[in-house]
DNA sequence: ACCTGAACACCGTTCAAGT
DNA sequence: ACCTGAACACCGTTCAAGT
């Protein structure tokens, strides 16, 4: 739909388009996931955004302060829409889970997200991930005490994920993932590594071969039953 | 000792400086780590560097490929020396801990490495953190087939927090912590933010009031809790 | 072989001029 | 009130010219 480089003559004199449907914030926000999704994080620029739009690069500052807000919105509206399709249910442990397996599918859907987050403290996003998180972990029976670091850690772990996540994308967009992952693993066998690493060398294969979200879910197993262990034997 | 604005005249005609001693990757990354140390990441530029190594912004490239290597290599320089600095405890869950806390102490003193590590998936120093981690927790008698997702569910713990420190210094480098958190946790309080987020509303004087190295220290027994319940209970 | 620093190809952001 | 797009003040990186 774009044209790139050289246009097919047209018929009327070449005319640059111009919106005409007003410029908003919502709309340049729609724009920014579509060339972050599509391209990557460092594809967008305010040049880039505004070609799809449209428009030129200043009129983003009529409904946006910079470019930290329309990626802070851009990850906030992802974070609600993600949220909202998760489905109710009555088990408890089942509503925590499928919220953390939520997330974890927000950033393979949409790896930039990660980086976000980790860029601004309690930003928007955070919060709506806070409080899913938070109200989940209420319904299993977590007594209020240790509520705000239970959730904290949840969310603590899920970030470093999310930004594990971006950064293997970014640079692994076009190699196929496992063939990145095979490469890291031959690093740790190699001799030199392997002589004082010796327990990533043990892991390499493992490494090479896990599934990512299986072992993500893995992890908030663990923490679950840490959380329950800790409530149950009464106290940190 | 930097003459940052007016120089006092000198008796000898004005003459730049140049560096006597040759430059080498080792100078270059101290002199990355001070600059980042003293002024945060955004002013770590190749102009500031080579300022401050006395040479040309060109003559960095000799010795390292690129920017990402300075920083990749300066991470790696501190997690190195604050693992070499972690006393040997007979004790294998004081190790664990230990270990853990000595990178939360590594963040509090170098935020922007928080940053740094989740730029790069499996960097050398994501590799020495893992290392570290899964020696201790073989040590601690985790079975085998749990000590890859184990360690990765710490490690992804600790970089989560990582990334949270680092932008919260960034946004608060002036402003003290504590008014800087008391600001969020008030916003948790405003009537439009509170009404759809009850927990957070809950929690937001912990928000504001708590320790968070604390904090950090019962997440990690948390999770520890989770591994040991985990591996007791036979299986996930 | 290494250093120098101007030049290049970008950025995000601003702002006078338009509508 | 909003849009336009050239201009500004930066970046990281390159490279011809020096030593």
């Amino acid at each position: 739909m774009l044209c790139q480089d050289r246009c097919m003559p047209s018929p009327t004199p070449a005319r640059r388009s111009r919106r005409t449907d007003a410029l908003s914030a919502d709309a340049i926000i729609e724009a920014a996931i579509t060339v972050l999704d599509a391209e990557g994080e460092e594809a967008l620029t305010f040049r880039a955004l505004s070609t799809a739009l449209e428009t030129g690069p200043g009129a983003i500052y009529n409904h946006l302060a910079n470019k930290q807000e329309i990626l802070a919105a851009a990850a906030h509206r992802l974070v609600v829409h993600a949220l909202a399709d998760v489905p109710s249910d009555p088990d408890a442990e089942n509503g925590i889970r499928a919220v953390m397996l939520a997330f974890f599918d927000l950033f393979g859907a949409h790896p930039w997200v990660g980086t976000q987050l980790s860029r601004e403290p309690w930003q928007a996003a955070l919060l709506e991930m806070f409080e899913a998180i938070g109200t989940h972990l209420e319904a299993l029976g977590v007594e209020e005490r240790y509520q705000f670091t239970a959730a904290s850690s949840l969310l603590n772990f899920v970030l470093g994920v999310a930004g594990q996540h971006a950064s293997a994308t970014r640079l692994a967009r076009d190699l196929d993932r496992s063939a990145f992952l095979r490469d890291i693993a031959d690093g740790w066998k190699d001799e030199a590594t392997a002589a004082s690493h010796p327990f990533s060398r043990r892991m390499a294969d493992q490494l090479a071969e896990h599934d990512d979200r299986q072992q993500y879910s893995d992890g908030v197993d663990f923490i679950l039953a840490g959380i329950a262990a800790v409530t149950a034997g009464g106290g940190l």
